[in-house]
DNA sequence: ATCAAAGTTTGACGGCGGTCGTACTTCTGT
DNA sequence: ACAGAAGTACGACCGCCGTCAAACTTTGAT
């Protein structure tokens, strides 16, 4: 279990890992409630239906791929949402799925 | 051959259905292509590198996701990119791709 | 010390999507 | 009428990705 995971600089940040993480609805899921919540929270917390493992996963390709910050505190793992850098690499791009039309549209 | 095919409405546009047509490399490139050209450009005129075939299927996953709108001229087939209809519909996601680390970064 | 809680790791499985070749259709010139 | 150009349709193949269960690790509480 590695303890301090790698985190990618900005200048780092590839407009293709983003999007290959962000295609997926579970990762999106996981990255709209950090941007709504406006506070770090842990793997368990998530409204999310996978299993452990497959969360697990979920959250190194969201790690990897620049959109989150993970760092421990006790024996719970915290995800923070890089908002001001992944806007600064790619602006508009997370603007774009708190959209009243990226959410379930009504009217 | 359908010459007249579906183009869905900008208030049926899926954010699901965007981000998987935009995710691939090829199709991404379409829409920067067409983007930067800012003219109407035939399916057999882009730099892209696969099959007739592979390009059909591409430019039908664009079509269907409402990110082009295709028509035919004579034996060619256009591809006219619907920019205003997807900036209404998720503001900033277009204009994130062309964002210049989203090309090639080199500084 | 023990036990439970929270994640991780590994391996396996299944389905979907990108790719291509081939055959087909439709239009345009000649 | 014929040939060629431009796409389309259809199968087939293959690799990747999301998923899970099971075993493991690490930390915190009792």
């Amino acid at each position: 279990m590695d303890r301090t995971p790698s985190h990618p600089e900005v200048s780092k940040f590839n407009l293709q890992q983003v999007l290959e993480a962000l295609v997926d609805p579970v990762r999106r899921s996981i990255v709209i409630q950090l941007d709504t919540a406006c506070e770090d929270i842990t793997c368990g917390a998530f409204d999310i239906s996978v299993s452990k493992s497959t969360a697990t996963h979920h959250f190194k390709v969201l790690r990897e791929a620049g959109l989150i910050r993970q760092y421990y505190v006790g024996t719970s793992r915290m995800n923070a949402l890089r908002r001001a850098e992944m806007d600064q690499a790619f602006p508009g791009l997370l603007d774009a799925l708190a959209t009243p039309q990226a959410q379930g549209v009504s009217t």
